[in-house]
DNA sequence: TTTCTTATGTAGGATATCCTATAGGTGAGA
DNA sequence: TCTCACCTATAGGATATCCTACATAAGAAA
């Protein structure tokens, strides 16, 4: 993925987001490649999503079910509780940067 | 700065921050840690804070003067308009994310 | 069955963040 | 002047993100 950004590439933020992403709507690899890239402006690559994908399944946070070809991916129930844990402390952050509209 | 997020560290958004909160206010460097520690919960260490500053003074995005033993630092016209740059990034890749509250 | 396309996966490395630990500088107050 | 508290600063390294490049798998279509 690109650095879309100049100053900061706002690393750290994909695990987040996938979650986020899953958390409404169960969703493949690429189809979560497709809507991160509609918000970034930049697709991350197969070598970005595959890892973060998996790490999430490995510490239990989503679950993949086969579907022909494609992996589709939910969310468990402790991935569930992450997610609003995260979310509260994003939005602690950062928050009155985006209200500052 | 301890992991505050089990999902994700939510790195590369210091600077981001930095510049932001420079952007409501010129700062000298505790007193950005000090803000970021409200926002964030931990607050970033000497090694953190002014390294990012040092990086960000060296892009030309902000420039520091002596008050007795702090430094003030403020936004260039480089950071002025770098801040929205990236805030516009921000808002696009997050908002979602904050308006579901 | 062969080829094309799409989805998934991994190895290896470049880069950036952020930390611990340490040290220097400056003003305040005894 | 001497100490104390606070701010600033840097070296060195641990860690995580994300990439390039390559490889595998599986359905679609000729």
């Amino acid at each position: 993925m690109k650095k879309t950004c100049g100053t900061c590439d706002m690393r750290g933020m994909l695990s987040f987001q996938i979650l986020w992403l899953l958390s409404k709507k169960s969703m493949h690899g690429e189809e979560l490649a497709e809507e991160i890239e509609k918000r970034r402006g930049a697709k991350p690559k197969a070598g970005t999503i595959y890892p973060a994908l998996k790490e999430l399944k490995n510490n239990g946070l989503i679950e993949g079910r086969k579907d022909g070809k494609i992996i589709i991916y939910e969310l468990t129930k402790d991935g569930k509780s992450e997610v609003k844990r995260a979310k509260a402390y994003f939005v602690r952050s950062f928050k009155d940067i985006i209200i500052s509209e």
